[in-house]
DNA sequence: AGCACGCCGACT
DNA sequence: GTCGGCGTGCTC
């Protein structure tokens, strides 16, 4: 503090969505005390102007007053965050050493980070008149548009959000011009928290098992004061009515509820479960919606309009009125953590966020992460489990199938070709799951063994067959597939190894009358398809399924009752310690597709090593005694949850530059290590060359998570002003789960 | 992040 | 002799 600058002026500190850990000073307007922190302002930056964030007013600077200008405006007369939000976004940048400016950006919609006029008001719902409300849609039979509206008015006992209409149908205003026309629906104002009707729950009361019942009666106990609960509860064991009973809960007291859930697709189901129990003003936030529809939803929480928000990650930072409860389910799921920007876990965050809040935060998965059960068994959450199925569904039965030595058509033994014919004759579905897409990983000429590889990757191409290209999965760079070898011309190309589009070419050969379905990123690029498969495979139009990672997650297989994974050992041996906690709660994810409802299903493993201990423990004792001996594991191996990790990473097209940079990282990291911090690198990442970048990355690791911050604390500020070139990034991963 | 400033190669 | 390449540094 060297030279202050004091004049009786007050100085605005404004963070700007930059990558750059510095605030900017800027001298305050008329009547600067009354402002509140976290209003947006508008200011000059360099030659043109910027929207920041207001995150202080102090009396002096550090820069002389001359140097300073005035902001050009404010933008907001109240600030939209609360207290709390602003805690929580200082929180999020100081622990993930991130700059402040852009994760303030987090907590706002990219038209409020950008518009600079006033906020627009909500704009109103529409509900049914007296006229509308007992009319038959029968008298509208001529205009099936209206009779459609009409009939969705009549399902739904809220007032319909302008929001919800257009998702509903891009058309709908020519539609409700003519009901509106008519007198059957009528403009009414959106309803507001504290007027939310007194029938929340349009349900009659569901029967609840008893365990579900203790989780409900727990986390309610806890409502009004911050707990975190970790839900255990195995696919199909009623997650979801826990979830809702709490939220009715939590409705009454007036309060809001935020749910997260860990992918888009996930969302209709759980938006349609709610809005049937739910007469509240629901909405839906996540990055497939336009910047408008996102823009809305966060008003209506931002204003008490809406009681539910259910998204994924990014709905994370949405500032509430009135937050009661944070719900995130799958909590497992890596999707949680963020890979680029700033790499936060949307899990952590939560915790941080109900411990500010003073509200319980309820983690819910089948196969937890090993960091929530530590905290369970460590009594840090509480631990509830719904051991049954709900209803008479019977868990499946896993079993392990040697493939050494036998027979294989593309991945298929013959004992599982048996089990699948079977299956067939039953009238049953069978799922598959390979987590590769493609047709093959490798291109290898038999004569000269020469391999196809990418020119800007450490990967080798993998064989598109149908679109007969060659494609590299990490850069997506594509060329056609030749017949001859390109080093010596022989034409004994051979495609090596499996993907999905291979098998499915085996399976439609063998089951000739069979429809077979596949469910990749390749097979349901255009949108809506994975949404009309999955309706053509509940209907049961399919025999079997095929697919990749996104059979895993969420969608209800319920007359799949043969569940096969045809290369298990895959996740098997892998540098990462992350990846056979990931095959657990893959393995155990995908077997819960199966044997819902009545029928019991069965869980194939194919392996080559029947014997390995990850693998006979998962299917002899289950999950939960798999994490307990993976978590005894990590124990030993000083590893995270035991231990706290921060990963530096760096990457540019010169190798030596990066190699150099991080060298340099290391030695800073070294001279401030006044403890025990392990400093392990600058090693080469995984798949070193991506895209003609090198990555190279350095691993920090202590024991206690506070000598690691403190360290970092110093570190980081050092790493931003060494001076590098341009074509040089790097990037801070405070809690990595992804050693890519 | 932008963008301006500045120091070295191929062109009217 | 300039035009413009992008490597470097600054923005309150």
């Amino acid at each position: 503090m060297a030279n202050l600058h004091s004049s009786g002026v007050l100085i605005f500190n404004v963070a700007l969505p930059i990558p750059c850990y510095q605030l900017f000073d800027y001298l305050a307007p008329e009547g600067a005390q009354q402002v509140p922190l976290g209003s947006r302002v508008e200011v000059p930056f360099g030659p043109h102007k910027k929207i920041g964030y207001l995150v202080g007013i102090s009396q002096s600077s550090s820069l002389p007053m001359t140097k300073l200008k005035p902001i050009v405006r404010l933008l907001d007369e109240q600030s939209l965050l609360s207290e709390h939000d602003l805690a929580l976004l200082h929180w999020v940048s100081r622990y993930y050493h991130h700059p402040l400016g852009e994760v303030m950006s987090l907590a706002f919609p990219v038209l409020l980070r950008r518009q600079k006029n006033v906020l627009e008001p909500v704009e109103s719902h529409y509900g049914l008149t007296e006229l509308g409300r007992t009319l038959s849609p029968q008298t509208l039979l001529r205009a099936p548009k209206q009779y459609a509206l009409l009939e969705k008015f009549q399902a739904t006992p809220q007032a319909l959000s302008c929001l919800l209409l257009s998702q509903w149908d891009k058309q709908w205003r020519v539609t409700i011009k003519s009901l509106l026309a008519k007198q059957f629906v009528q403009i009414v104002p959106a309803p507001m928290l504290e007027q939310l009707p007194n029938e929340i729950d349009v349900n009659e009361e569901v029967v609840c098992s008893s365990a579900q019942q203790v989780a409900i009666e727990a986390v309610c106990k806890s409502l009004g004061a911050f707990g975190v609960f970790l839900l255990e509860g195995v696919t199909g064991s009623g997650k979801t009515e826990v979830y809702m009973q709490i939220i009715r809960t939590v409705l009454q007291r007036g309060q809001q509820v935020l749910v997260l859930v860990p992918e888009i697709t996930l969302t209709p189901q759980l938006e349609s479960r709610f809005r049937q129990r739910f007469s509240v003003g629901i909405a839906i936030s996540h990055s497939k919606l336009t910047d408008k529809q996102r823009c809305q939803a966060w008003l209506q929480i931002q204003q008490g309009h809406c009681a539910i928000l259910l998204g994924t990650r990014s709905a994370l930072f949405t500032p509430f009125k009135q937050l009661g409860l944070i719900i995130l389910d799958e909590e497992h799921d890596a999707s949680f953590k963020q890979q680029d920007a700033c790499r936060f876990s949307a899990r952590d965050v939560a915790v941080v966020r109900g411990k500010l809040l003073n509200v319980p935060v309820l983690l819910g998965s089948a196969t937890p992460s090993l960091e929530s059960l530590l905290n369970a068994i460590t009594h840090r959450y509480g631990w509830l489990t719904l051991p049954e199925r709900a209803g008479q569904a019977v868990a499946p039965e896993l079993q392990l199938l040697d493939i050494r030595n036998k027979k294989m058509q593309e991945g298929l033994s013959e004992l599982l070709l048996t089990e699948i014919t079977q299956t067939l004759e039953r009238k049953e579905q069978v799922l598959l799951f390979l987590n590769r897409r493609g047709f093959a990983p490798t291109l290898i000429c038999h004569g000269c063994g020469w391999v196809a590889r990418c020119l800007h990757c450490d990967a080798n191409l993998v064989i598109h067959h149908h679109e007969r290209r060659l494609r590299c999965h990490h850069c997506n760079q594509e060329q056609m597939l030749m017949s001859q070898c390109p080093c010596c011309h022989s034409k004994e190309l051979t495609a090596l190894g499996l993907g999905t589009e291979r098998v499915e070419n085996r399976l439609r050969h063998l089951f000739v009358d069979k429809t077979i379905v596949r469910l990749d990123r390749d097979s349901t690029q255009r949108k809506g398809t994975l949404e009309d498969y999955l309706a053509k495979i509940n209907q049961g139009q399919v025999d079997i399924i095929l697919g990749t990672q996104m059979l895993a997650k969420g969608h209800h297989f319920p007359q799949v009752t043969l569940v096969a994974i045809l290369d298990v050992d895959s996740g098997l041996f892998s540098i990462d310690f992350h990846a056979s906690e990931r095959l657990a709660q893959l393995v155990v994810q995908v077997a819960g597709r199966a044997g819902r409802e009545l029928k019991a299903g069965k869980v194939i493993l194919q392996t080559r090593s029947p014997d390995h201990p990850l693998l006979t423990t998962l299917i002899r004792q289950g999950y939960h005694q798999f994490a307990k001996t993976a978590l005894a594991e990590r124990q030993q191996a000083y590893l995270p949850p035991y231990t706290y990790q921060a990963m530096l990473r760096a990457y540019a097209p010169d190798e030596m530059l990066v190699q150099s940079f991080l060298q340099s990282v290391c030695e800073l990291a070294q001279s401030l290590n006044h403890r025990d911090t392990l400093i392990l690198g600058p090693v080469p990442a995984p798949m070193a060359r991506r895209t003609g970048f090198y990555h190279y990355q350095v691993l920090l690791q202590q024991t206690k998570r506070s000598v690691l911050q403190a360290l970092l604390t110093q570190l980081i500020p050092k790493i931003a002003t060494l001076k590098s070139n341009k074509t040089l990034r790097w990037s801070v991963d405070v809690d990595p789960v992804d050693f890519y």
